[in-house]
RNA sequence: UGGGGUAUAGCCAAGCGGUAAGGCAACGGAUUCUGAUUCCGUCAUUCGCAGGUUCGAAUCCUGCUACCCUAGCCA
């Protein structure tokens, strides 16, 4: 596993984040920077978290510092441990070592003194209103809430009744935790927020230890305290909930230089579906083949889609952070795969849409192999042998029976070159009865092979080809794009996307016979069309089954 | 009609009182045995709008406007 390094994050782009440590640092106020990666074990890590894994991890790089991969698993609700597995996968594959691996409920002790110190200063208690009264004594984002009758319980009172809750007397919702702020707080998340809640289900870490679950926002801030985080970086929505964290650490008062959170906008890509809700929907509905569907924006789908970790980070180095909502073009994140790809993999070439050469000029028997190079950018990548004969079959798009302008491909009485072979002039088109093209009748130019140094003229088109006789027939899946614009009856967009059942396109082609030897998961470039994957699930002894990455960069127009 | 945020090119994003970086996209042109790559070049007289301060404003001040977040015993 090749872990992304200190030296590609000594460079990394400054940010508003970075001034402020900077700053922090100048102060004294910290010497050592210690960030956290806080997943809730509840589903996939997707495109968005490697974001904050790259912020996050990032920032520990480029400061000599620390980070932390905690699970923030204080619901036992709403959490599955089945995730964590995956989680570390991830973070791992994207190229990021956490410092030390920990769990919130490793912590709940220390919550619960916590819980218990604020309640003897008399800035907690416990509440019997229903949840629904909550709700209604809480206002509205105009109308001050009003207090809850409990609010003013003795020490003594709210001692014991928390101590009762822990001990299980209470069913679930019956009453809860609450910091005692102010009612009337313009911020909703000052208006006495819940902070502990009774729930009787067994936490995969604590088992049956506990039946009362600290709250996000009583939780949060005391793990990154305990753990030393400097710089608590998390997203826009949780920018309302800063004073309530700052209030947490401030009034527990355990410790004295406490972590500062601050926040940065989410990542959004066009085309690309970041709701894991929705997400959820699509899997449970068999609209995808699962979590790690290569049309979807997990990183296990991204990963089996042949995305590189390298070409992630990358993308996530270059589109910056900032507190402006933003919606990245896809286009960007393509081009760093493609960009990554290029100096990695090799080529080979396949054809879609064959379309039968026949080569009229040469011996009906002969197979004579050409040598191509694996990849003209690198050329340490060597060379291999492709065989060249008197059948051949091209790439459907390379054939136009009447040209377009500026087309300089095969067409009738055009010549291009083979790439690796000769050139070849179309001479004819052989039909069936149907208008149907059977095969291409061409000739060759014996003077012409590559390499011979032939000068007498030149071609404006190199195209490829895969000779008939030994060519490997291969399935090609193509992923479109999951999402698509919905339109209204007049062909107009709504704004709205929708699942778009076509977003896999299935076809299939012919392949060198190199082919019969990848591996899955292996990458190449189709010579001429873009980069693409053996699928690690699909391909079978029988059947090579290979998922585009991305297309090359434009094709003729 | 509370509170908190954000507005710089088609999409991101630097900029922090001294005259608009960079990336993606797009478009020209050169090289190319991949219409790829590479290479050169073009792409904001203007920073949401309107005023003001200043010799000088994207940066400071005032007033608007638009969009996002926020009323879970989720995170």
């Amino acid at each position: 596993m090749a872990f992304a390094t200190a030296e590609e994050y000594k460079n990394m782009a400054g940010n508003f984040i970075h001034d402020i440590i900077n700053e922090d640092l100048a102060t004294g106020k910290h010497k050592e920077i210690v960030t956290r990666f806080p997943p809730e074990p509840n589903g996939y890590l997707h495109i968005g978290h490697a974001k904050s894994l790259c912020l996050n991890f990032g920032t520990a790089l480029k400061y000599g510092g620390r980070c932390n991969l905690r699970y923030d698993d204080t619901n036992p609700t709403k959490e599955d441990i089945e995730f964590v597995k995956s989680i570390e996968a991830d973070v791992n594959w994207l190229g990021f070592q956490w410092d030390e691996k920990l769990w919130a409920s490793d912590y709940f002790d220390t919550m619960y003194e916590a819980a218990v110190e604020l309640i003897k200063q008399g800035k907690a208690f416990v509440c019997e209103l229903t949840p629904d009264q909550i709700r209604e004594y809480r206002g509205t984002l105009k109308e001050p809430g009003k207090e809850s009758p409990y609010r003013n319980r003795p020490v003594e009172e709210n001692l014991e009744l928390f101590e009762k809750m822990r001990a299980g007397e209470f069913a679930d919702g019956e009453v809860c935790l609450r910091a005692k702020i102010d009612m009337a707080s313009p911020n909703i998340n000052m208006r006495d927020p819940v902070i502990y809640r009774v729930v009787h289900a067994p936490h995969h870490n604590t088992g049956d230890k506990w039946c009362i679950y600290p709250m996000y926002d009583f939780a949060h801030p005391i793990e990154d305290a305990i753990e030393g985080i400097t710089h608590s970086i998390c997203t826009l929505e949780f920018e309302d909930h800063r004073p309530l964290y700052d209030w947490v650490v401030r009034e527990v008062g355990w410790w004295p230089n406490p972590p500062r959170q601050i926040e940065f906008a989410p990542l959004n890509v066009t085309t690309m579906l970041m709701s894991k809700r929705f997400i959820r929907r699509l899997v449970e509905e068999g609209k995808v083949e699962g979590w790690d569907d290569p049309r979807l924006c997990t990183l296990a789908a991204v990963r089996r889609r042949g995305y590189t970790p390298e070409a992630i980070r990358k993308f996530c180095n270059d589109i910056g952070v900032s507190k402006a909502d933003s919606t990245i073009d896809i286009a960007q994140l393509e081009q760093c795969v493609r960009e990554d790809l290029q100096l990695k993999v090799p080529a080979i070439n396949v054809v879609k849409n064959p379309i039968k050469v026949i080569i009229d000029n040469y011996p009906e028997d002969k197979i004579e192999m050409c040598t191509v190079e694996n990849n003209s950018k690198v050329p340490e990548m060597g060379t291999r042998e492709i065989p060249f004969g008197r059948e051949l079959w091209v790439d459907g798009d390379d054939f136009m029976e009447v040209p377009v302008k500026k087309y300089f491909r095969l067409f009738p009485g055009n010549e291009v070159r083979f790439k690796g072979a000769y050139f070849i002039t179309c001479n004819s088109v052989e039909k069936d009865a149907d208008g149907n093209i059977i095969a291409l009748h061409c000739t060759y130019d014996p003077e012409t092979h590559s390499g011979s140094g032939f000068e007498g003229r030149k071609v404006k088109g190199t195209i490829h080809f895969v000779e008939a006789s030994s060519a490997v027939k291969i399935r090609i899946r193509e992923y479109g794009y999951l999402m698509k614009d919905v339109v209204d009856e007049n062909g107009e967009k709504t704004g709205e996307i929708e699942f778009d059942p076509e977003s896999l396109h299935e076809t299939w082609g012919y392949a060198e016979p190199s082919a019969a030897d990848i591996k899955p998961g292996e990458r190449f470039q189709f010579f001429r069309k873009g980069y693409y994957i053996a699928d690690s699930v699909l391909t079978t002894d029988d059947e090579k089954v290979f998922n585009s990455i991305v297309g090359l960069k434009s094709s003729w127009k």
